[in-house]
RNA sequence: GGCUUCAUAGCUCAGUUGGUAGAGCAGAGGACUGAAAAUCCUCGUGUCAGUGGUUCGAUUCCACUUGAAGCCA
């Protein structure tokens, strides 16, 4: 039996793939399943760029506004969450369109890799990082690499989250980080992805970028990140997003308003850059060029469709 | 107008007691399996402002020119 379809864009940030993607949408008459790590929480709208109800145009989104900034949240639930999205648009004998930037994210779609159930331990988490304080990174390094030595092969001693991760993995599941990547690949991928990326000159990109800032503080990024501050107390991991902790040292006056948003736009920039990184090592993925516009990139997207029916 | 100081990588600056130079930042490339907008790794040749002079050899010393900053008038 043929696989479904699932057509793919993404590409870094400021490429236009929200734009191209609400385009396809209406043509084909499919349906949005976000891939991206900021835009899923709530409150948090104009720092991670997330489509207005007019941008979307009638158009059904998925995995927008479906956390809490206090909540933590990882690449499992968004593997669930998108794969039972991608199941109901199907069912709906509407076409799935997954898009983001979050290559994390996608890679668990498109590799179908399988995560285990297992509740974050937030107590041995503050165990080993009170141990990091304590002891330094080194001789958790090395406890590590008894337990993985394969894995601790690929990593910098330096690299406190991935050695931090190999013995959390351990502790939870009994199984080293090597053992358990293996079995996480072990399912055949449910559905036929198209993958398409988007990308410009990168001049052009960061200028994009840099206009793209400069407007979300016109926006009202500052009273944004305000609001969030005083709606939620902790904030688990949306804290990371871009926009947000630089504009959360400008309120604590660790710098001036001119150097928050360099800042914001220096580091989008290299965001932009690793995600191109990332996204280069498929060599599955067709690369759309962002200039030559939308009308032109979704005829692109069409006629590889029509030539997978044939 | 006179005097002083400065002019070196895209930026901020080291440095060479004369043998053509190196940091930080920026930038580029890469890695990535439960925090991923995160986290981490690698990468430094540039008319040493210009033109002459001294010298085997000048980015380094000298003169002049240009530009910048400061002081005096």
């Amino acid at each position: 039996m043929q696989k479904d379809k699932v057509i793919v864009i993404c590409g870094p940030t400021a490429s236009g793939k929200t734009s191209l993607s609400i385009e396809l949408a209406k043509k084909i008459d499919g349906e949005i399943i976000s891939c991206d790590s900021m835009q899923i929480y709530k409150d948090m709208n104009i720092g991670t760029a997330k489509p207005s109800k007019e941008e979307m145009q009638g158009i059904p989104h998925y995995l927008l506004d479906c956390v809490s900034p206090n909540e933590r949240y990882s690449v499992a639930d968004y593997k669930k969450s998108a794969k039972k999205a991608i199941r109901e648009i199907i069912e709906k004998g509407k076409t799935p369109i997954v898009v983001g930037g979050t290559g994390l994210y996608l890679d668990s779609l498109i590799y179908e890799i399988e995560y285990q159930e297992i509740e974050f331990d937030k107590e041995y988490r503050k165990k080993l990082e009170e141990q990091v304080e304590q002891e330094g990174l080194e001789k958790l390094y090395e406890e590590a690499k008894n337990i993985d030595p394969l894995a601790i092969e690929k990593i910098s001693k330096n690299d406190k989250k991935r050695i931090l991760r190999i013995l959390e993995i351990y502790h939870a599941t009994g199984k080293n980080k090597t053992e358990q990547e293996k079995e996480s690949r072990k399912n055949e991928v449910e559905y036929d992805y198209k993958v398409y990326a988007l990308d410009w000159d990168r001049e052009k990109l960061y200028n994009r970028i840099n206009k793209r800032v400069d407007i979300m503080f016109k926006q009202g990024l500052l009273q944004e990140v305000k609001n969030i501050l005083a709606k939620y107390e902790v904030f688990p991991t949306a804290m990371q997003g871009l926009g947000y902790k630089e504009v959360v040292d400008f309120l604590q006056n660790k710098c001036t308003k001119e150097e928050m948003i360099e800042k914001i736009k220096m580091e989008t920039r290299r965001y932009a850059k690793r995600q191109l990184t990332w996204f280069r090592k498929n060599k599955q993925t067709i690369w759309l060029d962002g200039e030559k516009g939308i009308q032109n990139n979704i005829k692109i997207i069409l006629e590889g469709m029509n030539w997978k029916n044939n």
